[in-house]
DNA sequence: GCAATAGTGTCTTTGAGACAGTATTGA
DNA sequence: TCAATACTGTCTCAAAGACACTATTGC
């Protein structure tokens, strides 16, 4: 049965600078929109796709090379007025990925990514702008009950690294004693038999917790 | 272009009865399945409906004459195995109403519902009862920390009775001075200039402060 | 020793839970 | 006056914030 909708997979894969939260998008290949940036974004293949979240994790891996720690279903955008091509679905997706993973992910697929404020984005094509702010919007909510910001650091990292990044993700800052005792209560981090040296004192390593689910609080962060 | 993906609507019109919180299922009038229990959805119409929010409210209305006070997008499932048709997409919306509104809406409109409790669900066709679960567990969730519970009553309502649905939703009893203090603190009721009389103490009705929005707390009931 | 960062201890404030109290109605 | 429900006051406890303190490193 042929309805006439065009249904698609769109990622938003986020990731953390110094100056705050940014979004990965890439150069269109196709028309329409050709050439201008947008979301990694897909025709869901029927054939090969088992659901929505695997269509996503190819498109993912297709157009970056990468495999993200954390890929979640965001929301689903549809209309008849967000694609010239007709009346259309997105299944849209978030996934986080360390900057420097993603870096290096750049060099060894090589493509080229174009990062973007999620706060400074420009017009972009489609509803994409919407779906990035509905992404960078549950990001922080779920940041203030979750260990979600550990999917912006690499594998291992410093407590002080950690509160930085739940920090940034956030927009405000947190105190050092009360998130240490917080850390420690909630208890979804293991420690690492290594430190972190610097030009002062070292620090001590931790990674997540190994689980298949996020790790959700019963209070905030 | 056609993608070969069937892409529906089915929308969970949950409400309250003594026992819990029930689902309402429509006898299905077409195959597959045709005569069983089910959620109502359907096709989108590209052709009527703006977006799949439009496409739920269609849905629901022509099916059970509702206009629901609360209807939200849960979740988006998918995938070549929950439909025998083929590769589906079903875009799930959940909706609120009061028992008393929807039984007497049952009598006008001349359908027949049937209630199911959402934790006792027979076997449904699709994956009805994975977007049941999930309507439940949001609702239950969403209930600790916002107003949602207000839209599972008639539009004027006491403390007693908001408190009682509160704990019929989450499962567990709540202190009442606490909860009145909350109630109090929050400030998304108003106090409406009647009581409700009984066989004793008659008690102050209040209704929802109007808005477009649901009211979240920033913090727990 | 000094500067800088890692990490801890403790006081105060706030809000939640427990629970007993008072208030108002119909019969 | 009594039973039943509406509504309030107060004590205790736990978690959060503020902030000062100690610890460990390189130089």
């Amino acid at each position: 049965m042929d309805q006439g909708v065009i249904i698609t997979v769109d990622v938003a894969l986020i990731t953390l600078q110094d100056d705050g939260l940014q979004v990965v998008l890439l150069r269109r290949d196709k028309e329409p929109y050709k050439g201008q940036p947008a979301l990694p974004g897909g025709y869901i293949h029927a054939e090969v796709d088992n659901d929505s979240l695997a269509a996503a994790k190819r498109v993912l891996t297709d157009k970056t090379g990468l495999v993200s720690p954390y890929l979640e279903q965001l929301y689903t955008f549809s209309g008849g007025a967000r694609d010239p091509r007709g009346w259309s679905v997105s299944i849209a997706y978030y996934a986080l990925v360390n900057k420097d993973v993603l870096m290096s992910q750049e060099n060894a697929a090589d493509v080229a990514f174009t990062l973007y404020r999620v706060d400074e984005l420009p017009l972009l094509p489609f509803d994409h702008n919407r779906i990035i702010d509905f992404a960078a919007d549950r990001l922080r909510n779920k940041s203030t009950y979750s260990a979600l910001p550990c999917y912006l650091l690499p594998e291992t990292f410093t407590l002080t690294e950690l509160q930085k990044t739940y920090e940034k993700v956030l927009g405000y800052k947190l105190d050092k004693s009360a998130f240490r005792r917080k850390i420690n209560d909630l208890d979804f981090l293991q420690p690492v038999d290594e430190v972190r040296t610097g030009v002062h004192r070292p620090a001590k390593l931790y990674r997540i917790r190994p689980t298949k689910n996020l790790f959700l609080f019963d209070r905030t962060i």
